[in-house]
DNA sequence: GCTTTTACCATGCACTCGCATGAGAAAGGT
DNA sequence: ACCTTTCTCATGCGAGTGCATGGTAAAAGC
C-alpha cells in the first residue's frame, strides 16, 4: 500500500480555501487556479479530491453548513436557562463580530447561489429545518420554563427568528446597521415573547 | 446634430437583459456578450453606454432598486386602511407569484454581491431606507388608526419586517417554504402587533 | 451635398477559465 | 530491490472573458 493520506483533511483545506475566496473576492472569483493557490496545492492536487468546480462549492457549502452547525450547537451545550441559550443561539447566527461576519459573508454568497444550483439548493433544503426545529426546540424549553410566552407557536417563532437573522446579514454587512444596532433589535423582538405582555 | 436616441431606453433594455441572465443563469454568467445577445445588440453597443462590466452591474441594481420601489410605491397609492397598505406593502416584497420571484431572485444576488463591491454596497445603503422609513410610516398611521399597538417602535418594526421579508426569499425560493406559508408568516406576525394583544 | 456629431459594429488582444491527459514521485507490501 | 497503489504535478486545449481600437452608418445643420 502507497503513500496514504487524510483525505478529510486534504477536503477541508480546500473547502477553507473556498471560504477564503468567497470571503475576500466574491463567489465569482472562485475558480479551481485560485482554490489550489489559496490552499497551497497544485491544481492537480485539488482537481484529484474534487472532480468539477460545482462539486468543489458543494463541498464547500457542506463544511460550511456543519461549521455553523457544531458552533450553534455548542451553544445548545451551554449551561444557561432556556431562554438565554435562545437568545444566544440566536446572536451565534448575526454577523456581531468577526468570525460571525466571514461566516455570514460566505453564508450569503451560497444563498444566492443556491437559487440557480440544483445540488446547492437540495444542501440547503437539508440543512434548514435543522437549523429550525433546534430553535423551535428552544422555544418550547423556554415556554415551559415560563420564560417565553405559552400561546406561541414555536415552529412559526423559529422561522421568524431565523428569517431575522437571515433578513439583517446583508444590511449589517453593507454598513447600515451597527453589531449593536442588529444585536439590539434581536432583544426587542425577544423581549416580546415574553409572558405577561400578552393579554 | 446626427441620430439621437433614448439613451434611458437603451440603459433599460440592458439592464433588463442583465436581470434576465442573472435570473436564469446566476450572477456568475454575466458577461459582456451574453447581456449583449440577451438585449438583441451588439456588444460595441452595449460598451457605448456601459464602459465596464462593474458599471453595467451597477446599472442593475439601480434599475432594479427603482422597480421595486416602484411596485411598492404603487402599493402606498392604493385605498385602503393603513394596516392592509402595510401588509400588502410587505406582501410586495416577499416571492409569492412569478414576478416578485423573479425580483427576489436578483435582489438575492445583488444582495451577495453587494457585500464584496464597495459600489453596490453604497447603493444598498442608498435605497434601503427609504424602504425602511416607508414602513415605519405606514406602522405610525396604523397606530395612529388604532390598528396597531401604540407602543411598539415603530422603526425597529419596520427594521424586523423588512428583515423578515429578506430572511424568508433564499427559504422560499429554495423551495422550503411555499408561498402561503410564507404569506401565513406575515399574517401570524402582523397579529401579534395589533392593539388590545398586549399587557 | 458636405460636414459634424452621434451611435454602432467587428475585430483583436492578452488573459483566464474548466477540464483532460500523461507522466512521475512517494511509500508500504513482499 | 521491486512492484503496486496512491497521490501529485505540469502542461495543453478550446472556449470564453473584459476591454481597447479603428472604422462605419446614420441623421441633422449649414
Amino acid at each position: 500500500m502507497p503513500k496514504i493520506v487524510d483525505h478529510d483533511d486534504r477536503r477541508r483545506h480546500i473547502a477553507e480555501a473556498v471560504h477564503r475566496i468567497i470571503h475576500d473576492k466574491g463567489m465569482e472569483n472562485v475558480s479551481l487556479r485560485e482554490v489550489a493557490a489559496e490552499a497551497g496545492m497544485s491544481m492537480g492536487a485539488v482537481q484529484y479530491y474534487v472532480t468539477t468546480k460545482d462539486q468543489m462549492l458543494l463541498l464547500a457549502l457542506e463544511h460550511i453548513a456543519v461549521w455553523i452547525g457544531a458552533r450553534v450547537a455548542a451553544v445548545a451545550a451551554r449551561q444557561s436557562t432556556p431562554l438565554d441559550l435562545l437568545r444566544e443561539t440566536m446572536r451565534e447566527l448575526l454577523p456581531l463580530d468577526d468570525e460571525r461576519s466571514y461566516l455570514n459573508r460566505i453564508g450569503l454568497a451560497f444563498q444566492a447561489s443556491s437559487v440557480v444550483d440544483d445540488d446547492q439548493a437540495a444542501a440547503m433544503r437539508l440543512g434548514l429545518p435543522l437549523l429550525l426545529s433546534l430553535l423551535a426546540e428552544q422555544i418550547r424549553a423556554a415556554q415551559a420554563a415560563g420564560q417565553l410566552a405559552a400561546q406561541l407557536d414555536a415552529d412559526k417563532e423559529a422561522s421568524i427568528l431565523y428569517a431575522f437573522a437571515q433578513g439583517t446579514v446583508n444590511a449589517t454587512l453593507v454598513g447600515h446597521y451597527t453589531p449593536e444596532e442588529v444585536a439590539a433589535l434581536l432583544d426587542y423582538h425577544l423581549a416580546r415573547l415574553r409572558p405577561g405582555r400578552w393579554s
